[in-house]
DNA sequence: CATAAAGTCTGTAACCGTTACAGAGTCAAG
DNA sequence: CTTGACTCTGTAACGGTTACAGACTTTATG
């Protein structure tokens, strides 16, 4: 099939996974006679993970590791476990930090009692540190 | 003084400064005979504000838009508080966003029994969506 | 069968907010 | 005078796309 349906059938943007392939992320197509991509099914099984993945997060580099750890069936899950639960760790990290920016937004915000640009308090509070 | 120095007194890079400048966040320096850029203590307070607001997590072109609602003293408050309070809305749809990849990455996680890849529930999960 | 429309190709640049580097010039201390 | 620290400009990289332009191919319609 044509990156088309590709792009259909998987989710993807055409250009997304035009630079999956391109970036090494998604497997190389076979080309028609005129130079257009074949896609087959594993390909739009490769697309589905990646777009998966990303949605929760994962990193290029991530996802191109699970995919090579994915080939080698033999090996221990370890691996897999250990990308997933870095990446759970960040994820809460980011979670904690982006809860205290909004405890000191609020308590910025919480002090303008809503007069002139010339005493807000808002704009006073960013600019000491 | 030197871009070094507003560099310390700042906590600001070098480069940063110098980008600041270049995309017109930060207002224009006086230049040396040699061409040096020559700073002053507004510089010094403008790249402070625009630091703290940058660790608050606001875009450049908030920061812009704030720095420019300072020079005009005599306007309401309204603008600055509707610039934070959109600010706040959105980390706290990006709070909630992660907190939702977190669980489904747990649920993922929990899954996997620890055996081969072949059998890993953490692969397989990615792939199904 | 001609033509229009839709699809695809490559290559390049934009987005955001820096950071890093190369190569040149300037300044102060020893 | 030389060394070293500093600064300058311009350009490219990072991540992960997205959006073009300009050329080509395929499919649908008249």
């Amino acid at each position: 099939m044509k990156i088309g349906e590709a792009s259909r059938l998987s989710g993807c943007h055409i250009e997304t996974i035009r630079y999956y392939e391109r970036v090494g992320i998604l497997s190389p197509t076979a080309r028609s006679e005129s130079g257009y991509r074949c896609y087959a099914d594993h390909h739009i099984q490769q697309l589905r993970f990646i777009l998966h993945a990303r949605e929760l997060g994962f990193s290029l580099d991530d996802i191109r590791e699970l995919l090579s750890l994915k080939e080698q069936p033999d090996l221990s899950c370890q691996a897999v476990d250990s990308i997933t639960d870095k990446h759970l760790h960040g994820i809460r990290n980011r979670i904690r930090h982006l809860e205290s920016l909004a405890r000191e937004l609020r308590r910025i915000s919480a002090s303008c009692s809503g007069g002139h640009i010339a005493e807000c308090r808002i704009l006073e509070a960013l600019g000491k540190h």
